[in-house]
DNA sequence: TGTACATCAGTGAACGCGCGTTCACTGATGTAC
DNA sequence: TGTACATCAGTGAACGCGCGTTCACTGATGTAC
């Protein structure tokens, strides 16, 4: 509600406007994505389904693999809102952690097919771009594990190593999320929770190798 | 050599030829996917790096989702070898088993590239073919867990969750060897063999959980 | 406040290209007698 | 062994289509004075 008696809308700056289409673009994509790899993805498509002409792509993105990009920053920041949202309920319930997991998933289930899709995909700049940010959530992830009272004396290289399984124990799980009927959930869940908890196990038995 | 004096070359039959003529269909289009995912590979494509003409494509496929299928088998065969080598060479031996991974993928690197870039990919029938084989991996190598001492009093449920882990860590692990360069390579087996080393104690001090 | 000019997000026509698929065909291989 | 016919892997021309990208443009928003 505007605070004048007149229902004026706000006046939208040009800037406003651009950013409302480019996130368009975005939106439609990631629509688009729900059943396709952004290899067999056209632009010509995805300005369809934005509702704006062909040649209006170029004013926001240089190619489809630029606006790939741009996708991955947006997904991975979904993604590292489930560790933030873990570590608030205390990283140490395991249930919890995945149940976060699950319930960011089934909320948002595009952001995390992209991701786990575009990973291995076809487009080198999108594999590198979420290489990178994956790196970074494992490297995230190993300096919380250091935290933990169970792993104080643990080599930055073995924490590093427990944090990268996690990590893929964790896309692995998002893999099957994505995939799952809705009925099989809880199974996956399930599943998930008893691999970290095996895991977490063997971190109370870890000892580092004699070289 | 032929056991006759003339260098007779045996007459190859029509059957034999047609089978060439697939391999080779199969064989470019393996190629072409070094640098691509199957959704951005054209018929036209694989025929031109099969040397034959695009129409005599469909003498041996239905369409490029077929090919696709087709390859999965090929390339499932080269994976089943990995675990049958490993078996042999004894179980127990993380060390070796990492090794052995590694020294196939080494091998045949497109073989691998295509089942981790396509598990997760665009085309519905692949991911659905991949998906099939890799459970009936993990329940032979379910089975073969239980054959472990350590393991003989685990449920069949927890055999199977321990399964499912132990192959999501090995395909982050072919993922990473596939786009290791060669002079990292190394580190990448240590990390997998660390990795299973964490597991190897988790899974000895596993407890079922009550209900 | 009013005017003149600059900016620039989005338009629409046009291009050349590679695509998947159709069709009628060729000619070597295979089979029946 | 020889002949007549059937099979069928691979050919080559043709089609209509959606693609990415170019270009000159329009007209609303923004800025300078």
């Amino acid at each position: 509600m505007s605070s004048t008696l007149l229902a004026v809308t706000e006046p939208e700056s040009r800037q406003d406007r651009k950013r409302r289409t480019r996130q368009a673009l975005l939106d439609a994509a990631l629509d688009l994505l729900a059943d396709r790899a952004m290899t067999g993805l056209s632009l010509r498509e995805v300005t369809r389904a934005a509702g704006v002409v062909p040649t209006a792509f170029y004013r926001h993105f240089a190619s489809m693999d630029d606006l790939g990009v741009a996708l991955v920053e947006q997904c991975m920041r979904t993604l590292r809102a489930v560790l933030r949202r873990a570590r608030r309920s205390g990283a140490a319930m395991i249930t919890d952690s995945v149940a976060v997991l699950a319930e960011q998933v089934r909320a948002a289930p595009a952001h995390f097919r992209f991701l786990v899709r575009e990973r291995p995909g076809g487009i080198p700049a999108v594999r590198a771009a979420i290489a990178t940010e994956l790196r970074l959530l494992a490297a995230e992830l190993a300096t919380d594990l250091g935290r933990l009272p169970v792993m104080a004396e643990w080599e930055t290289d073995d924490l590093r190593m427990a944090a990268d399984l996690m990590v893929s124990a964790m896309l692995a799980t998002v893999m099957a999320l994505v995939e799952a009927e809705e009925f099989d959930e809880p199974e996956v869940v399930d599943v998930a929770a008893r691999q970290l908890r095996l895991i977490a196990l063997g971190i109370e038995r870890w000892r580092p190798e004699t070289p």
